[in-house]
RNA sequence: GGUCUCAUAGCUCAAUUGGAUAGAGCAGCUGCCUUCUAAGCAGCAGGUUGCUGGUUCGACUCCAGCUGGGAUCACCA
């Protein structure tokens, strides 16, 4: 059992038999390190049923469970806060169950689905350090709640359909002569966002030559002959010209392979992927049957409303005046689609940025008025957004950080500071790579996954690319270390096993802080899942590795006489470094054997 | 303007959800490689938690107001 719920159970017990009174909630918390002890529970609450003093609770409490927990060796009380010393035969017991039990921190099935989608983009234009920040955030919450033994469903929904793919398809069809991935060299998201650029650049000359000859802005904006030629490829690929619709599936079809091999290299997955353009339309069906249960209302001239007024919110358009869909339209329909699609999954969590809160917000109401009992248990897995030194990321600005070049430039920092560093001399040049691979993503999803996902974050590239300190390089060389001292010991014929653990009687601080650490492995990943927060996984590996840190530096390993003590030492270094790369894991970082 | 949200060390972030003297990293300064990997460890310095009130044994955390950022409120997506 754990350890922090056997603490609960004795005080639960001390409470009742002490003061004649039952409690619920106890306010456990770690100590101050400036304290003696680990858990410190905290005594104010407790007066009220105690009758006494903070310091006499906790001392009336303390001594009890010296005298019958079995697990506190001793204690002290300052103010109001009993400080409780585990002793050192509790701590070992806690680890030999860490140890003993292979599957430690994987759950084993619940038998509850949920699904994830995230990454979502607009397929007119190549990814950027916001999506990057969004799929690591998606896929890592699906790898936290697979791990806590749910079945989960990653999906993605691609806007591949509306104005802004007709723009690149007009501009590549006025300037393109032809132009493929194949003959340019370009990957293919890359070809089509250039023509997105193309588009922006030609129209907005247009719109200025015709203001110039004397129309008015707005007059401008529409009469543009590229605009014009974009709106009307949208209105044939509606009516499905042949040739509309040709194009169209051949410059999605570069997109996707751009996109599929940064996601290959950023090591994010999905089971399944919906298109706008096959689910746009499964909307309409439910809303003019909401409009049917009178959830929804028609106005004079033909458009659907719902009216949220109730809920704080205003009303919001459903159906244009024309019968076609909007956005939020689109997005019930994909809802329900997906609930048909997998019948068993309780939930679905969206990871979309906080610009979309609202939008949401509104959904969710929505589905919950036509009747969807799961619309409660959809979550908008809602981040803040990625901020640069001189603000936002403007495309017409041209600051916008490209995920594939972003990616390419914090690998070649690895390589170059792993070269600096000289210590790969017995490896090969793909060793060389593949490692410096790992470390520069490790310290790119590191640094995006450490902060809360509700709040926005500056990226500063000069920092960013730093992998001494608070970074996953800093994580994965800590992992790589104790492989070292692993090999060393499998070398020397040092085997660790169950039996020896029982004859270590004592800890030394660095070594309790380390599996208090452990410990908590299980209960932070529920905190990771409950808040949809990979940020707490994160900084779980980053302090484990810290105290791991600390005792290497203070212990020398392999000077220790005592045979079962060595072993054991072994033993814990191995269920450190296995802990690490669990963690790591569910960030989706990849730990090196050496570095 | 309405609604939502954020503000913590010079910079980037934490703070066990109301608990002790608010912690890390970076940057700066000082030590530690003849011993298991110095991408490390130890230490120094750095704070009126935006401001003003309130709630209570106790407030970075909750409430009200103010200041300053951001988002959103389209028959756009």
């Amino acid at each position: 059992m754990n350890l922090d719920i056997k603490l609960r159970k004795v005080i639960q017990e001390a409470v009742l038999t002490l003061f004649n009174q039952s409690v619920e909630q106890l306010q456990l918390q770690p100590t101050n390190i400036e304290f003696e002890g680990s858990h410190t529970l905290v005594c104010f609450p407790l007066t009220r049923i105690s009758k006494l003093k903070p310091e006499e609770t906790g001392l009336a409490i303390g001594n009890y469970l010296v005298e019958h927990s079995g697990i506190v060796a001793r204690f002290n009380v300052v103010k109001g806060f009993l400080n409780l010393v585990i002793s050192d035969s509790v701590w070992m017991q806690v680890f030999e169950s860490i140890y003993a039990d292979p599957s430690y921190g994987i759950t084993s099935p619940t038998g509850k689905e949920i699904m994830v989608e995230y990454s979502s983009p607009n397929t007119n234009k190549p990814l950027h350090l916001g999506h990057l920040r969004n799929n690591f955030l998606g896929y890592s919450v699906a790898e936290i709640y697979k791990a806590l033994g749910h079945t989960v469903h990653k999906v993605q929904i691609i806007n591949d359909r509306g104005i802004h793919i007709c723009k690149s398809m007009a501009a590549w069809k006025l300037f393109g002569n032809g132009e493929t991935p194949e003959s340019s060299g370009l990957k293919g998201d890359k070809l089509v966002g250039k023509y997105y650029v193309e588009f922006d650049r030609n129209y907005k000359a247009q719109c200025k030559q015709l203001e110039e000859q004397g129309v008015s802005k707005e007059e401008a904006e529409k009469q543009a002959p590229i605009m014009k030629l974009a709106v009307q490829m949208l209105q044939q690929w509606e009516q499905k010209d042949t040739e509309t619709l040709k194009l169209w599936s051949t410059m999605n079809g570069w997109v996707y392979a751009g996109f599929d091999s940064t996601y290959k290299r950023m090591g994010v997955d999905f089971e399944k992927l919906y298109y706008e353009s096959t689910t746009y339309l499964l909307g309409k069906d439910e809303v003019l049957r909401g409009v049917e249960q009178g959830v929804f209302f028609k106005k004079e001239d033909g458009s659907v409303w719902v009216d949220l007024t109730a809920d704080g919110l205003d009303q919001k358009v459903l159906l244009r005046s024309d019968g076609t869909s909007v956005y939020m339209t689109q997005d019930i329909g994909t809802a329900i689609l997906r609930f048909r699609d997998f019948p068993k999954i309780e939930g679905q969590v969206y990871t979309v940025g906080n610009e979309q809160e609202y939008h949401f917000k509104v959904l969710f109401l929505i589905l919950g008025k036509l009747g969807y009992e799961w619309a409660k248990k959809c979550y908008h897995l809602s981040y803040g957004m990625v901020d640069l030194p001189t603000g936002k990321m403007k495309s017409r600005e041209g600051t916008v950080v490209d995920a594939d070049d972003l990616m390419d430039e914090m690998v070649e920092e690895a390589e170059k500071q792993t070269r600096e560093l000289g210590k790969i001399e017995d490896s090969t040049e793909q060793e060389i790579r593949d490692l410096s691979e790992m470390i520069g993503l490790g310290a790119l999803k590191f640094f995006l996954l450490k902060v809360d996902p509700k709040k926005r974050m500056l990226f500063d590239p000069s920092e960013s690319i730093q992998l001494q300190g608070h970074t996953g390089p800093f994580i994965q060389y800590t992992h790589a270390r104790i492989k070292s001292i692993l090999r060393k010991a499998d070398s020397l014929n040092i085997q660790p096993d169950v039996a020896s653990l029982k004859n270590v009687t004592s800890l030394e601080p660095a070594e309790r802080e380390v599996i208090f650490k452990i410990n908590q492995y299980s209960t932070k990943l529920q905190e990771a899942a409950r808040e949809y927060s990979p940020a707490v996984v994160a900084n779980f590996a980053y302090e484990l590795a810290k105290e791991y840190n600390q005792f290497y530096q203070a212990i020398p390993i392999f000077n220790e006489a005592d045979h079962a003590k060595l072993k054991f030492r072994i033993a814990f270094s191995q269920v450190a470094a296995d802990t690490i790369k669990k963690a790591m894991r569910l960030l989706g970082i990849q730990v090196p054997e050496k570095m």
